[in-house]
DNA sequence: AGTCTGCTTTGACCGCTGTCAAGTATTTAT
DNA sequence: ATAAATACTTGACAGCGGTCAAAGCAGACT
């Protein structure tokens, strides 16, 4: 079975997927997860992922629910198998930044010491799984390539979040949104279609606006703009066909 | 020896800090190190310190040189022992986004696989160490208190990223200046003067303004703003007395 | 099917911050 | 010390993206 199928575009319709129970004797819990073999577990053994995941809970929620919450004490990591999730943070007054999007395979919950700094909601139906925090910081050093992995994953977040620093920072509305297109295409690549690949876009242009430091108004303008162009083509609020990659690649970095 | 003696006040003369070798038997290259109480390797035993330090190369570099750039291969990891560092990423038009402002006790270079994702450059006289990257890598399992101390610090800076990613994508001009000059002065825990906190700025206005994601003239329209509301006073470019941290806490948020 | 509700698009206008330019202060070099 | 270069401040003006308002669209629920 390959990545793909588990690419985001499979779960967009809220049906559960379910895989097949393998011949291996894994527990339950994750023996049949389908974000397995790219997750944070898939460095363990079949043995030891017996072991890890009997301290693993598996919790299903629906599109809009929240998963935790800023402020919250951070009991657990989260790590996702099926579904995307929006991690943000808020001002007093309601302004809103998402730091993030995370789908099939991302975990998150670790970078928190009491409380989480931030709210993670579901934006579609979600299937994640729940590890207590000091059992998993346990199995770090029970299982230290565990925890190896779990570091490069922690450092390759954080070589994004100085991307998209530069993005917040120093793009304009329309390098934002191009910018946002590849990479939502590079993270999930999508099955080609001729020459042109279809990015699918589970988020509202509202958590998009959130995500880039913009507003839903110049997202939608912005869209338009890419489409008048000849750029993209829009299938519905959530599907976009990318016409013209090299193009948007060139406009995401203004030159 | 307490921390605030290696405040980054202590080293903008540019002068070299030396303390005097106490009675242990470490490596010159670590035993005397200034940030050794701050940095990844307090965590180490004097025993294993003293393996360790067997890696460790030690560099200067005066203000304004490069320490590594955007695209180079990444063979070192650096620890900041004395000076302050700013690390960057350009467009290829020239704007520059500063990630962040680094001092003693702070490392970079390892949320990179084969190239460096970033610039970092000497803002003051640096002190650093220069680890080879295969080899820390080697001592994160040789040492786990090591790794974990080095993902611990990872994962603080990821939260801080977040942070600044809420302030580059949400905040205004005025809320952006006042919630910096409030987390220099939480890192780095000056020396109080009466009810007045005193921030040093080691940086130019023009990194200040590539840090927030705003201009040179924006910047310091808004210090003089802050000045005019008696929230501030300036002493040179590179002072800032904080007469009422409750208002700048106030507006840093927009409450 | 039809209505409702929330999401998205579009338009008109405004304001914050950027741009350009000139002048002042500070640092560096001689 | 003096000069030159660099850094900072201030002003005038412009434009990108925000705000406010209204209309179009799509999915949800009877």
């Amino acid at each position: 079975m390959s990545v793909s199928s588990y690419n985001f575009s499979s779960f967009r319709s809220g049906s559960v997927v379910r895989l097949a129970a393998d011949n291996s004797s894994y527990n339950a819990a994750c023996g049949g997860c389908p974000s397995r073999h790219i997750s944070l577990c898939n460095v363990l053994s079949a043995r030891d992922l017996k072991k890890f995941s009997e301290i693993i809970t598996d919790i299903r929620k629906s599109a809009k629910q929240v998963i935790c919450a800023e402020g919250d004490e951070s009991g657990n990591i989260y790590n996702i198998r099926t579904g995307a999730v929006r991690i943000s943070k808020m001002l007093s007054d309601g302004r809103r930044q998402i730091t993030g999007f995370l789908f099939a395979g991302d975990f998150f919950g670790l970078s928190c010491r009491n409380k989480y700094s931030y709210t993670a909601e579901a934006i579609t139906d979600v299937e994640i799984c729940s590890i207590p925090r000091a059992k998993i910081i346990d199995s770090f050093r029970k299982f230290p390539e565990l925890g190896e992995r779990a570091f490069d994953m922690t450092r390759i977040e954080l070589e994004a979040t100085h991307e998209q620093m530069l993005l917040l920072g120093r793009k304009t509305a329309r390098e934002k949104l191009c910018s946002f297109l590849l990479a939502i295409r590079g993270k999930y690549k999508p099955l080609d279609q001729g020459d042109d690949t279809i990015v699918d876009l589970p988020m509202s242009r509202s958590d998009i606006a959130d995500f880039l430091g913009l507003t839903v108004e110049t997202i939608s303008r912005q869209f338009t703009g890419l489409y008048r162009l000849g750029h993209i083509e829009l299938e519905g609020f959530h599907k976009v066909v990318l016409k013209d990659a090299d193009a948007l690649f060139a406009l995401a970095e203004g030159d």
